[in-house]
DNA sequence: TAGAAACGCTACACTACAGTATCGTACTGT
DNA sequence: ACAGTACGATACTGTAGTGTAGCGTTTCTA
């Protein structure tokens, strides 16, 4: 169910290795709550109380890690984005579309993402709560797909005068929704059948 | 930009030409002030104190009309969502499809729901703040979309064996995604091009 | 093994907000 | 005009959270 904690602490940290293992420790306790808070309850549950209290790391420590709330909301709020692949360039069009939503797909339906996907679309729109987010943060996290959908263009799969927003609105629209639906298996068919109406309809 | 006033009592109390007009003008300002603060801020920031201030609304008078904060939250929220037409039912599957996802669409685009529209999405699954909302809130928005859908299938336009669950996310998700989109212009253009990428697609 | 760094604990000041009580005033319908 | 109702203003209690300060203890590292 949950993946391992340091896992969760590579996400806002590029080398968690060199860190003193006390501090490693502190903060990787303190953001899988924070995510295991901001998956069940939203911004609104991520308070630094709260946090301390479920992680069993002292509230001054936290705040030894983080200068405020806000910055530790937004790490936890990254930690809780979906990882893509950037496809492999000598791929075909074709193949690395595929690629990109399969992965896509697959970052969206394992945790913490799927369990904190409304959030995730609500908090940077919140202008209380993304204090410390850049406002661009998911246009980033998307970019891949973007690439990959240009690809199709520009070699001919899909039609040239194709609206690249309007094509990324259909794919991500779709997996989003089906991410948000809990009856829903998200796994390689769906991403195929993802693919395969976005193809169909163009 | 703002719809009247009266139209989003309308959306919670049935008839509020019957009511005493000092009651008619404090839930009034009280609701278009509530409404106006969720857009901005989310559930957060719908607190009784901030509704007060803003409407000019006196805290203890609010009290009178709801119970506490939680069913004033609801009832804010319930002013947001998209009012979508039921289609006739003499009309053609294909033309009820398509009246349903027109007023879906400018439903979307139009204030309040527009702007709210990722809170739309959280709000039901937050413990906190749901705590007044019946869980099955947006099912029940979607249900004449739904049921247009059942439509063409049943008439056979699209594929007997079509996934409705999925099918809807597929409308549902290239709708909200293009509303998320603030570039986007929600028209009857838009709801047209949704049709005919959904039609194809199948 | 000694010094440095990180940690936990307690206490604290400050703010925001929920919800209640009381009382005098203003409006509405008859 | 009058009774009934709605309203505004003020004051209050209680709770939850932010962020800081001081101090003794544990853990790492050189």
């Amino acid at each position: 169910m949950h993946i391992k904690e340091s896992a969760i602490l590579a996400r806002v940290n590029a080398d968690p290795n060199n860190l003193d293992p006390r501090v490693r420790k502190s903060r990787e306790a303190v953001l899988s709550s924070a995510v295991a808070l901001f998956v069940a309850g939203g911004p609104r549950s991520v308070t630094v109380e709260a946090v301390s209290e479920s992680s069993g790391v002292a509230k001054t420590t936290i705040y030894r890690h983080w200068n405020d709330r806000a910055h530790l909301l937004a790490d936890t709020y990254r930690a809780c984005l979906p990882v893509m692949n950037h496809p492999e360039s000598s791929l075909s069009p074709q193949d690395g579309l595929r690629e990109v939503v399969q992965s896509l797909v697959l970052g969206m339906g394992s945790y913490p993402t799927r369990q904190a996907l409304p959030h995730l679309i609500a908090t940077p729109l919140d202008p209380v709560e993304s204090e410390a987010l850049p406002p661009e943060i998911l246009d980033q996290t998307f970019a891949p797909l973007v690439r990959a959908i240009e690809g199709c263009v520009t070699s001919g799969l899909i039609a040239g005068d194709t609206d690249i927003a309007e094509a990324k609105h259909q794919l991500v629209g779709f997996i989003v929704m089906s991410a948000l639906d809990a009856e829903c298996r998200m796994d390689e068919a769906l991403a195929n059948r993802a693919i395969d109406l976005f193809l169909n309809s163009r």
